[in-house]
RNA sequence: GGUCCCAUCGUCUAUCGGUUAGGACACAUGGUUUUCAUCCAUGAAAGAGGGGUUCGAUUCCCCUUGGGACCGCCA
């Protein structure tokens, strides 16, 4: 039997990530069983559906390096099918035609608000015959759902979920302008996509319910499915775009690493025993939906920065030359060629204090700026005292060509004695002068990373 | 309110009846260092409560408590 996931956003917004999470479940799944891994575009809300925002799903989802396979399935493509669908559920009696108007609805819906009692839609059409309809109304089709008996299904991960069926309203397929709803357009998607495994957020379990109904009715076989637990906000409440850093541009914005983000989604909720960090070859081999906890997780930044901060470091440095490179241009100030070679033969001690790119990036302002600002606290160390040990140095520097630690550290010996001071007392003057406050790199680092010139006009600014 | 679900350090989690309840992040302290950071070491920190079952429960069952999801002609 093939295997065959997908993920199925609604492009109203920009991807979630939550919805990130799911995706990277579902692929992750398909590649472990060698199957396949689809995205489904689920843009039938016509009012909210933008155009920019499946493309922004699209481009979110390479990001992660997460690659559907085929074309991506646009579902409102396929409304005429779901319609065949609908009248054929009619035809056979599993559905049938509602003429309660929207009006007559929410009529009901306050009555029950204001009695207390829970609003179950009263089923008058279900067995009425069609005689004596409105003739102003526009029916819409309900699915004719099961009163009694109950309903299980295996979840993959939630394990046997147990209903009763007549908490299942006769849920709408077909509105009155006859375009599908959801439950309608997924299941008969899923069915002709073939999909095996429907790998979704805990907030569709009851869907899960319903959409079983209508494979059963259609006499289709009903795939697995898996509901993973959602993920919180920090208040422990369901992720929502109110919510601050949720949606993927946010992550991509403040320099995290794409595998890190991965890394980090991927032991949110699944754990392999004290395993932290998974290559993407290892999250795949090691995947599995065991591993898959019950209880929704809470979104913790500082554990995002920590894994982010780790691959920072152990990645090779021209490759996260080249992120940093991506997104100095997209989210700051593209580097020119000088400034980038700079950059790029300094990144092993710029990275160094950095949990994100936008920390490097900051680590490098010093090399990037032609002008040092120096706060008003550092100033006030550079004292007489200090200007003095600038000036010798100066006056050693200038003489020296082939500047590396080997030919700096005589210097800086040199002036420690003469000035009857420590490494200090030397350092931190130039560490202020050359890169504006006294927490910076290396001192024979910041020397090296800036030109010649560029140290002795800084320098001789301060002097 | 109705239906369903969940419950181990602050957070993510390990444990699949017998452990000094382990790891990671964050936090605290100490050390290395050229400031900041890194790095290293150490520390504090958890089975919600009550009943069962069992020789033995964090683990299995029930109740309570707490938390969550769903309850659209949205997806």
């Amino acid at each position: 039997m093939s295997f065959n996931c997908r993920f199925a956003p609604s492009p109203t917004g920009p991807l979630h990530i939550g919805g990130v999470r799911t995706a990277l479940f579902n692929w992750l799944l398909a590649k472990k069983n060698k199957g396949k891994f689809f995205l489904r575009i689920e843009d039938t809300d016509k009012e909210r559906s933008k155009d920019e925002f499946k493309k922004q799903i699209i481009s979110s989802l390479a990001w992660l390096g997460i690659e559907h396979d085929g074309e991506e399935y646009i579902q409102s493509k396929n409304i005429k099918k779901h319609i065949t669908i609908a009248e054929e559920l009619l035809k056979k009696g599993f559905a049938y035609k509602c003429y309660c108007s929207e009006q007559e609805i929410n009529e009901q819906k306050e009555k029950c608000k204001k009695q207390g009692i829970p609003y179950v839609y009263n089923r008058k059409w279900r067995e009425a015959k069609e005689l004596n309809v409105p003739k102003d109304v526009q029916p819409v089709i309900r699915f004719k759902s099961k009163i009694s008996g109950n309903t299980i299904i295996k979840d993959l991960v939630q394990g046997e979920r147990n209903i009763s069926n007549s908490t299942i309203e006769d849920f709408i397929i077909l509105r009155k302008d006859k375009s599908p709803t959801y439950q309608l357009s997924a299941t008969v998607d899923d069915h002709e996509m073939k999909i095996s495994h429907v790998i979704r957020g805990d907030d569709h379990m009851i869907n899960s319910f319903k959409q079983k109904q209508i494979y059963d009715a259609m006499g289709w076989k009903v795939p697995e499915f898996a509901h993973i637990p959602l993920i919180h906000s920090e208040q422990g409440k369901k992720l929502s775009k109110r919510d601050n850093a949720s949606t993927l541009e946010d992550y991509i914005k403040i320099g995290i690493l794409s595998d890190a983000l991965r890394n980090y989604l991927l032991r949110l909720g699944w754990s392999h025993k004290d395993k932290e960090i998974f290559t993407k070859q290892e999250s795949i081999d090691l995947f599995d939906l065991n591993g898959v906890g019950k209880s929704p997780s809470k979104l913790d930044l500082s554990r995002i920065y920590s894994i982010n901060e780790t691959y920072i470091k152990t990645i090779d440095e021209k490759e996260l030359f080249n992120y940093l490179k991506d997104y100095a241009s997209k989210y700051k100030k593209p580097l020119n060629q000088v400034k980038e070679k700079a950059i790029s033969k300094s990144l092993s001690f710029l990275k160094n204090k950095a949990k994100t790119l936008e920390d490097i990036w900051k680590n490098s302002q010093y090399i990037l700026n032609d002008k040092v600002e120096i706060n008003a606290d550092d100033r006030k160390l550079l004292n007489d005292d200090a200007k003095k040990i600038i000036k010798d140095f100066i006056a050693n520097y200038e003489k020296t060509d082939n500047l590396s630690k080997e030919t700096l550290e005589p210097i800086i010996k040199s002036l420690i004695e003469n000035h009857k001071t420590n490494f200090k007392g030397v350092g931190q003057p130039l560490r202020i002068a050359l890169v504006g406050t006294r927490f910076g790199p290396g001192i024979y680092d910041v020397i090296k990373s800036l030109d010649k010139l560029i140290v002795l006009e800084r320098l001789k600014k301060i002097i």
